[in-house]
DNA sequence: TCAGGATCTGACCGATCGGTCAGGCATGCT
DNA sequence: AGCATGCCTGACCGATCGGTCAGATCCTGA
């Protein structure tokens, strides 16, 4: 019966993906994610410490390019952040649907966890540039609404390939993006960025 | 102890819609409502039939403008169902803000209840109609980007009055929806709206 | 051959969930 | 006074949740 480690451990991850992707991370129980995987529940939490470690390990991928995308952003203003922010945000939702749609809705209880505390912070920064740093409300709100309806949509279109789909909405995002005039290069607000 | 009827169902009508706001549907336990008002969990069923029910009587009033919004898209077609359904999906989304906001990432399980089964139908003819009609991938996309964002983002503007929200949303949907070149008057599909 | 670690499991735990039920209590009609 | 009705409650129910634990089983290296 027993496989090797690396085997049940992935196979748990596979299942857990497929089961929060459908039901959400509450709506999924672990006892559901054995099952899949044909084995007991006291296996799952063998291989992971509990279950928002499982959320974590499966999230890691999707957190670092984030990350990534958020070094990327500092410093730039106006159209610039917009752009970058545009293509790096567009890019990291294509690839990682199946992940973003793990949230679907449960962002601010899943926030309050300390393995994401810092993710909220990270997507007011994102927004912020989306809207070229612009304290317009219709910029904001024309940021918020774009990331928000990209992470709530990219899930839904599992039938469209990756390069069709971020062409899509990048054109929709430079579409939809209230323009900067002035892409004054001096930093606007020096406490944008902690530490 | 014994208050009017109307008072008591009131209050935990109120306390729910806050409850349902701030945690989710599923995020709020009958404890909860009960404690805000100041009750038990058993006067909480006394005066609704069970925890669904207390979302249907809170949700009536979105879901009927969302009715009457359906209705008066039937037979449109290209640019005027776009603008109508823009106009109408923007209202309604601002006006009932916090119920929308208590959907939040819940739709799929609760769409399942029999109380909102028909409500997945409308929010489809509804994409299509921002979609003009229009088969291609890029205006599906934008459709439901705009929908899902303005659905999300909404509950977030608390600080926001409504008519300023509801023209800061009016414009970002009319510059981000893809334009139909033809607004061909003809019904392209005649299966659109059943029955 | 055998010790020991890795893997896996059934049984169990306390907490919480939505929901039920019999009965207490005030009020108002007859 | 007696009774019915509306409102409310504590106690309780079965189900399910995430998580623990002692022990069975298997594999491997000495």
């Amino acid at each position: 019966m027993a496989r090797a480690v690396s085997e049940t451990h992935g196979e748990i991850l596979a299942a857990a993906a497929r089961q929060f992707t459908v039901s959400g991370y509450r709506g999924t129980s672990l006892q559901d994610i054995a099952r899949e995987v044909g084995c007991s529940k006291a296996t799952v939490l063998y291989h992971f410490a509990n279950k928002e470690a499982l959320l974590a390990e499966l999230m890691a991928p999707a957190i670092g390019v984030l990350r990534d995308l958020d070094d990327r952003l500092t410093g730039l203003t106006g159209s610039a952040a917009q752009e970058v922010a545009a293509q790096g945000f567009v890019d990291l939702a294509v690839r990682f649907r199946r992940e973003i749609a793990v949230l679907r809705g449960e962002f601010p209880e899943l926030l309050c966890q300390p393995a994401f505390a810092h993710i909220q912070q990270i997507s007011d920064r994102l927004r912020d540039a989306l809207a070229g740093h612009s304290d317009r409300p219709g910029a904001r709100i024309a940021a918020l609404v774009l990331l928000a309806g990209i992470s709530e949509a990219c899930g839904e279109f599992t039938d469209i390939p990756d390069d069709e789909l971020r062409a899509a909405l990048l054109t929709l995002v430079r579409r939809a993006v209230e323009p900067v005039d002035a892409p004054l290069p001096q930093p606007p607000t020096t406490e944008d960025k902690d530490s």
